[in-house]
RNA sequence: GCCCCAGUAGCUCAAUGGACAGAGCAGUAGCCUUCUAAGCUAUUGGUUGUGGGUUCGAAUCCCGCCUGGGGCGCCA
């Protein structure tokens, strides 16, 4: 947010480091003042110190060590630089330079900057970059739950981040309506439940069919056959199958519509991979006839040997089955048209996989074969955003097959409820109707930040303890600090007065909070550079406790004059950060608790 | 067998190669005539799995090992 500022002292530190004959730079890595109330930058001397050291030596020369030759140079450059304009005070400890801000003139400058650009502060300028990201991925059929969530709620937050930081992003779904879990769930339901309509629940109802599927084969093995048989059907397209399939598979959809409305999700296009599956098995023709797919039928699958191909000694991407043997379709036979389909709709600079860890090796495998069909400047532009699974406790993998798992639905519900009681005891005198929308945002934004706040290389335990727990580092904090925020500037009941032209020192905790502030419009682009949602949710928890700390020990509605002035001011612009933050992070932040 | 990931406080997790490794939970002791106590304050808690290496500097990068998880020809 002070660029200028910076790259103004970073020029005339490395011009002052050139006279001095000190190894050359081009330019310096600054980073905030790591201590607390402490606001301004910071840069340190050692890289520099030890390659003076290096050249001294070099020249026969018995060098001071690396620390003390770089408080020597951090020395220097403070008495040359003296203290530049909107600084208050330079210091060089340690062998770091630390400039601090005035902060009288740089809280002004955050705050009226937050207050200007409102809902649209931290968003940074256009890229001209395209990039298209697809997630959720469900199968109909079977159930949602809690391991699906993560994906959603990762891939929503990652697509609202890249927008933010300036990109154009186009959301795609791929929802699996075809496979073999289908044709499980189709024989089951003719030969068990034929004429049944799934009630409220549908995705519910679904998943519990899907999972007396599997139960049924696995206790009569002899019974594929018949699900073989009918996979036959399907692929003849058999009108009396694709009537069933087609009704059967709305159920789903519209199951799937109530959770994207539920948790508060769009997609600018959905990919269903029935579309898919004709191209893909005409692609896979033509793979063979290029020499690029080896086919085995009727004794063995369709495949193609790409280390082979790609002349690689040590196995790496091993092997891709791309067609089954009796010529139905894989999830390979439709990721394959998919992802040129994406190209050739969409034309984008970046294609984003959100697909759990699982699929890393399958994915590089698509990535490659598609450049060694001829597109490898599209299969350098896929990526695959990969994350942990979750788990429920004692690392038990959630299964829709086997039946061991937390459904959305529930979650959501036990969390309501649970939030519900909160907020009548917390705050009695909201309407029913109040309650229950504060008890629907509480809820869900408890849910969905444990699947942004741990890295995504870390597994997530799922456990009904920590998950309808809502103090501490949890959403509900974050929200309750713009709560807070809110109420001061509703009891205020006028306009946010305009900033007083006389100023007077600021508290720590004012500090403080304004330094978390000012770090939104980079923080969103380090998100979105890296692809860590993370890094917003460890910002959103911090500002959320640097308020709670102001909020504590400042008086704002009682304080008098320009201090009252400013620190309305102040508390509107924390508000307004804290919203965008949680917007990003798909969570909403209510105005109630 | 080959490959990928994780290992940080009792538990769940943070930490652009940088200053004293920080939060929450749990425990203990306090704070509601004061803008909502879903909050705040204080306090306890560490050989960052382990052995080397690189570096002025390593939880972070490299190599070995240990433990756990995952992936590897017709599941998705």
């Amino acid at each position: 947010m002070f660029l200028k500022e910076q790259e103004q002292i970073n020029q005339n530190i490395i011009e002052f480091l050139n006279k001095q004959g000190y190894p050359g730079r081009e330019d310096l890595e600054w980073s905030a003042i790591p201590f607390s109330g402490d606001w301004g930058i910071s840069t340190s001397f050692f890289k520099i110190a030890a390659q003076h050291a290096r050249d001294l030596r070099q020249k026969g020369e018995q060098p001071p060590p690396v620390s003390e030759l770089a408080q020597t140079i951090a020395d220097q450059v403070r008495q040359n630089i003296g203290i530049p304009s909107g600084f208050k005070r330079v210091d060089a400890v340690h062998g770091y330079l630390n400039l601090f801000y005035e902060p009288l003139e740089f809280s002004r400058r955050v705050i009226d900057t937050v207050l200007e650009q409102g809902n649209r502060f931290g968003w940074g300028h256009k890229k001209g970059k395209r990039i298209l990201v697809e997630f959720s991925q469900p199968n109909t059929h079977k159930a949602f739950h809690v391991g699906h969530l993560r994906n959603v709620v990762l891939g929503d937050a990652l697509c609202n981040i890249l927008e933010a930081a300036g990109n154009e992003v186009i959301r795609t779904n791929y929802i699996n309506d075809t496979g073999l879990h289908v044709i499980k769930w189709l024989w089951n339901y003719r030969k068990f439940h034929d004429g049944e309509e799934p009630g409220e629940d549908k995705t519910r109802w679904m998943g519990d069919l899907y999972a007396e599927a599997n139960k049924r084969l696995e206790e009569n093995p002899e019974l594929e056959n018949e699900v073989r048989a009918l996979y036959a059907r399907w692929d003849r397209r058999d009108p009396d199958i694709m009537a069933l399939w087609e009704r059967t598979r709305q159920w789903s959809l519209e199951g799937f519509d109530q959770i994207y409305a539920l948790l508060g999700i769009r997609f600018d296009h959905i990919f269903y991979d029935h579309e898919l599956e004709k191209p893909g098995q005409d692609l896979v023709e033509e793979l063979i006839r290029k020499g690029i797919a080896i086919d085995e039928r009727p004794q063995g699958p369709v495949i193609i040997r790409i280390d082979d191909l790609l002349g690689l000694k040590k196995e790496t991407y091993r092997v891709l089955v791309v067609l089954r043997s009796d010529g139905t379709s894989l999830y390979a036979t439709k990721d394959l048209p998919l992802a040129i389909k994406k190209f050739e709709m969409f034309n984008p600079d970046l294609s984003v996989y959100v697909i759990d860890v699982r699929q890393s090796l399958y994915l590089q495998q698509i990535y490659k074969t598609l450049a060694l069909m001829g597109h490898p400047d599209w299969a350098e532009r896929c990526f695959h955003f990969s994350y942990e699974i979750v788990n429920l406790p004692g690392n038990v993998t959630i299964a829709s097959r086997e039946g061991t798992v937390v459904l959305l639905e529930d979650l959501v519900r036990e969390a309501q409820q649970r939030a519900l009681g909160v907020v009548k005891e917390k705050n009695p005198s909201l309407s029913v109707q109040e309650m229950i929308e504060v008890a629907r945002v509480v809820a869900l934004g408890a849910i969905k930040y444990p699947m942004l706040a741990r890295d995504n290389t870390k597994v997530v335990t799922f456990d009904w303890q920590s998950a309808l727990d809502f103090n501490g580092q949890a959403a509900p904090y974050i929200q309750y600090a713009h709560v807070r925020a809110n109420s001061i500037l509703r009891k205020l009941g006028e306009s946010i007065p305009e900033a007083p032209s006389f100023q007077s020192e600021l508290h720590p905790t004012e500090v403080q909070l304004i330094e978390l502030i000012a770090r939104l419009p980079n923080e969103i682009q380090r998100a979105a550079q890296e692809m860590k949602p993370l890094h917003l949710t460890n910002l959103a928890y911090e500002l959320a406790r640097a308020f709670n700390d102001f909020y504590a020990e400042c008086p704002v509605l009682k304080a008098e004059g320009p201090i009252r002035a400013n620190r309305l001011r102040l508390v509107a612009a924390a508000q307004q950060a804290i919203a965008n933050v949680l917007n990003l992070l798909g969570i909403s932040a209510p105005e109630v608790m």
